[in-house]
DNA sequence: TTGAAAGCGCTAACAG
DNA sequence: CTGTTAGCGCTTTCAA
């Protein structure tokens, strides 16, 4: 007797499978009295409809999928040492904040959330596993074969997180990182007198290509020197390198301009632990605004993302494209906030 | 040309459904050249095999499913007074921790991960919604209606985190709530010679139940006087009310011994607005080891529950039970440690 | 208001 | 190695 269906319930009830299946959609569709003894007998037996065949049926899930970076890839958040404890990923970090508010609205919504994470970022299949799944797909740009996404684009509605490639034929949802970057360095030279900056970052998303490409069309148009990035590339290592070599060299700019918080952060602990004091030699700032910078030492100046409402704004373009059965609409570009703190000496 | 089913692609490779669907289960039972035609058809016409179905024909879907919280009902995290910051949730919590280890180890596992949460916590729908989709189930202790989760264990294996009701026809995941209760009375006791103490917390769940017990057990094994407990309830409200009381009525304890660090921060910020000195005056501890705990001030002398593992240990348990078709192993009961800090006086 | 019956897209015997 | 053929459990016209 295992696996009650609509056939055992029916049968217990003494009415048709179409009348058990009524009883849960439509109920107001049933005689009262029908629907009790229905809903009496599904109790009684321990019915629990199957999401597979309900969603096989009327062609939609009610579920949403969120494809996610493949945690153990990730560097391990706010290097120990910046954050003063042991642990690896001890502060939420941007992905966190995001997924929160993927999950918050989709509560709202009334939306299961399907999480998948393949062991490869560029693996074709996992994506495609959880598209089948749902009725629309959320991922973070840059983590899945553009391919596997068009094909995926073709059936659901898809949202990039934080950029798609131009000429995507599904929409983004991402920040104003122009204006962001803008912000800081504005801030840096305006308020600080900086003039050399140095930016580290890599690229890699079309996030990170913006933030520095501004960065670079900014120090050209206020006749500031040229730079070259420094490379973060992954891992914590390079940087710490390209650090210690400008130290070696004698060669401190006024400001090191980062791409994000956790290269902010790995920044400043490498300052640290060379005795160079942030901000009074040199400036550093972040970008994102996780809760990390709120709690260093120097606090983070940086420029703060809305990271809940962009997962949130996500689902929201999903549900509204679904449930109106057409495309999703265009990208949105939230605004950001530049959030002056100690290290740039504010 | 919406939605290509096995049926297109095995027409556009010129064979038949079963193998398309061999192609993509068992690609070894099929020649390479037929192979390589499939999958070919496949990609052109951007073929995204149906979850549903799949899972149907199947009768699993290899999913996983979370009830969690209904995030807008539980408290939202340590205080802005008592963290220093002006949002809301903004340091990871228990049940943050628990689900990032079930994500991890899910992923692993290559299983995809099913999030729902109702609006109301005893829905039965809701839970019996996720339930019809996976192939296992986590639940934190008392969120879904005890019914609900019997019809569901009935069907797939369930783990409940934080312990079980006893008798429960299914396993549990859960900490020594007595061990670490009694190493945080024996600490204050013996190593600082406190003798009146005071519970903050109320039941609610079997680790409440359980923390509470013991502390009163300890309370009169150690021949100290039995205190009333203060009745948290829901919200911050009457915890500060009732330190308000003592402190008017200048009955402070040795230490206020809290169910959670949640509560713990609560009465470390209330104390803090009246000028109580911790821990001078009296001595504070708190249960869980959530990050917060270490940023407070004073950090916050607490047992610190291995979070991400209860969350993996509940996934391992669910994938074995599913994979060897047999009932989850029983309950696991993982340890504690105690975490000295500044708010006990160490 | 209820029932009969035709799928939804895929898997897995079983044949060939 | 590949094809035929039943289902898997539910929804949804269409009739009654």
């Amino acid at each position: 007797m295992r696996k009650p269906t609509v056939y055992d319930v029916a049968q217990e009830a003494g009415v048709s499978i179409a009348t058990v299946s009524f009883a849960f959609s439509k109920p107001e569709r049933v005689k009262s009295s029908t629907l009790a003894e229905v809903l009496d007998a599904a109790s009684r037996l321990g019915y629990v409809p199957s999401g597979s065949a309900r969603g096989l049926a009327r062609g939609r899930t009610r579920a949403l999928g969120l494809y996610a970076f493949d945690y153990l890839l990730e560097p391990s958040g706010p290097t120990p040492e910046a954050s003063g404890a042991a642990d690896g990923r001890l502060f939420p970090l941007y992905a966190d904040e995001v997924q929160r508010g993927i999950e918050l609205e989709c509560r709202d919504r009334g939306y299961a959330l399907m999480i998948g994470a393949g062991r490869d970022a560029q693996n074709t299949s996992a994506i495609v596993d959880v598209a089948g799944r749902v009725d629309g797909l959320i991922t973070f740009a840059s983590v899945a074969a553009p391919e596997a996404l068009a094909a995926v684009a073709a059936r659901i509605p898809v949202i990039e997180l934080g950029g798609a490639e131009p000429g995507s034929a599904w929409p983004s949802v991402e920040v104003d990182n122009a204006g962001g970057m803008r912000a800081v360095v504005d801030h840096l030279v305006d308020a600080h007198g900086a003039s050399r900056l140095e930016y580290v970052g890599s690229a890699g998303s079309p996030e990170m290509t913006a933030r520095l490409e501004t960065f670079r069309a900014l120090q050209a148009d206020r006749g500031l020197a040229a730079t070259d990035p420094v490379d973060a590339g992954s891992g914590d290592a390079r940087v710490r390198r390209a650090i210690e070599a400008r130290l070696d060299g004698g060669a401190l700019p006024d400001a090191f301009v980062c791409a994000t918080d956790q290269l902010a952060l790995v920044v400043l602990d490498a300052l640290r632990e060379r005795g160079v004091d942030v901000p009074g030699r040199v400036a550093v700032t972040g970008f994102d605004g996780i809760l990390a910078t709120r709690l260093s030492a120097p606090t983070l100046t940086t420029v703060r993302q809305p990271m809940e409402e962009i997962g949130r704004r996500a689902v929201r373009m999903l549900v509204g494209a679904i449930e109106r059965g057409v495309a999703p609409e265009p990208s949105a570009v939230l605004p950001v906030h530049l959030m002056v703190a100690g290290s740039c000496g504010c």
